[in-house]
DNA sequence: CTGTGTGCAAACCGTTTGCACTGAT
DNA sequence: ATCAGTGCAAACGGTTTGCACACAG
């Protein structure tokens, strides 16, 4: 019933490939990240962690989240008026419509925004590093 | 020279009108922000403030600006990995290009844009409560 | 054995808050 | 005269960092 269609990224193979050694801490983090289905937190990464080795300090936690950003293994958003979540980055681009009663993220993806926004960052002369689009709503209620 | 079209907000009407008292302090901020063409943080405010009148504090920055927050007069912006930015809540809804060299920001808006967002979030049964769109762009180099 | 990675506590930065005072109404 | 608003300093929450120790290579 949990068929995971999306492919999980080796994350060890992406440490060992930027030289850098293979911890206890690391591998435990690792894990958590490989098997998270939502968009956790460093706390809430951190709180995982100490269910399964109770030695990891938050700042490993933070640390390891630093050093997999900068390897481009996962992907940190900062959703509003809250600590950063995080997420692997595997998969296509998308963007986030989060459910403002529940914290919720829901991955939406659409071509023709992407499109549009790049026609518009032309018009003004400007070529587009990185945008944010986020939604932030709440569930319709059925009639 | 200098021909603003915009609209300049009576912020002390809306104050007024919001039942709080007009006091030295948030006179002088309102002023600053009748005349910011840009999108100027607290501590920004703040110090244009203290070259105005030296007494001052940030606290009241903040605490001016959630209350204008609250009625609505200005918006926050919490553009990526910096303090909030504040601008004026006049004129239509736009969204933002930053120019990630200088920190710049740019306005532009796009229906299109939000009729998309719209059917996104309609079909993932969502109604939208707000959103945020910003594109991190660098000025094209001519050639 | 070397030096990268760690836990801990302290520092950091933007922002908020408790307090006693000041000043708008 | 009242009490909303203020300045100040301390607290806050998320994150980073300095240090001495630990352990992967």
């Amino acid at each position: 019933m949990n068929e995971t269609v999306i492919p999980k990224p080796d994350y060890e193979a992406a440490l060992r490939e930027a030289g850098v050694r293979i911890t206890r801490p690391r591998r435990v983090i690792l894990g958590i990240l490989s098997d998270a289905g939502d968009h956790p937190d460093a706390m809430e990464i951190f709180k995982r962690a100490v269910a399964i080795d109770t030695g990891i300090s938050l700042s490993t936690v933070y640390r390891t989240m630093k050093l997999l950003e900068g390897i481009g293994a996962i992907h940190r958003h900062a959703f509003e008026g809250g600590p950063s979540r995080f997420e692997p980055a595997v998969g296509e681009h998308h963007d986030h419509l989060i459910d403002i009663d529940t914290g919720d993220v829901i991955e939406f993806q659409s071509d023709r925004i992407e499109e549009l926004q790049q026609e518009i960052a032309r018009s003004l002369g400007y070529d587009i590093v990185h945008h944010r689009l986020e939604l932030y709503g709440r569930k319709r209620r059925k009639r």
